[in-house]
DNA sequence: GGGCTGGGTTCACTTGACGAACTCACTCGA
DNA sequence: TCGAGTGAGTTCGTCAAGTGAACCCAGCCC
């Protein structure tokens, strides 16, 4: 067997992993920029949301831009980065997820769409064949061979 | 705006989302199916995983199988549900993130294939009409549209 | 009957989350 | 010029969660 504690899911656990901090990028993906906003749309204590922006900026996956309202002094939002736009896939596999799994009557799934055709879109495994995976059984995993 | 409170990935993440529990999934994709195996690979405290094996079977994710080895008395061991297995492209999708943004040397990514073909595979965005999206520039999020 | 082993439980301690109250820099209106 | 208002925090007491070590217990073996 190989090391698994530095496996890519406890590090990527480690930077996004806290409470929260995936609340806040899907906000982000949603569009929310200022710390008001995520607060108030997410009920996250003060503290917590400052802690967790933070780390997320220490991180390069949100930067930090100044902006200024008119009539107000400059402050400054938070935007997603590439590293950050990076994530997009685990917030859909999360979404899609629990759409299929928690939905109640009542809620109104977020369905995506390609913005240029306009059709619905969903997660797949692709092979290199061009090969759209009906699953995870038909998935093999094997570290991949290395010189030495 | 729609109602984020009751939103998928925060549902998702309720279930999910605690210290240790992707982690434990993470192995059992690998095909570890026994307390003291996830114990000493993980090093989680043994209470936390009798908690977090217990959540999981609760909510359908894992299933306790008895089993029996020779010699030994019988004992039950965790197995995925396709609950779980449908959690795959979760973990995934973290993987490959941080593959590509923690990588250190040394470090060997494990890779997944196709088991008919043997091509590697990667997570994509696909949309119905058989277009592979490039990003998460290309989706646009938007409520399902719904009758009152 | 005594030791070993897998799968836990208990307990004292530390870390993290919570909500309310307070702060600070700046703008606006009187 | 003064005072109120606002966004973006910080501080603080309290409570929940995670941690590691020690302990337990059923069944098997010798």
């Amino acid at each position: 067997m190989w090391d698994r504690s530095r496996c890519s899911v406890a590090g990527t656990l480690a930077v996004v992993g806290e409470k929260w901090s995936l609340l806040v990028l899907r906000e982000a993906f949603l569009g929310v920029r200022r710390f008001a906003d995520f607060q108030r749309i997410l009920g996250a204590p003060k503290a917590v949301l400052t802690d967790r922006l933070t780390t997320l900026v220490d991180q390069g996956i949100l930067r930090r831009v100044p902006y200024q309202a008119p009539g107000e002094r400059q402050r400054h939002e938070y935007r997603l980065t590439q590293k950050g736009i990076d994530l997009h896939p685990v917030l859909v596999a999360l979404m899609r997820w629990g759409d299929q799994y928690l939905a109640e009557d009542g809620d109104v799934p977020l369905e995506l769409r390609h913005r240029d055709c306009g059709e619905p879109v969903h997660l797949a495994l692709v092979c290199d064949a061009g090969h759209e995976l009906s699953g995870a059984r038909e998935v093999q995993a094997e570290p991949r061979v290395q010189a030495r």
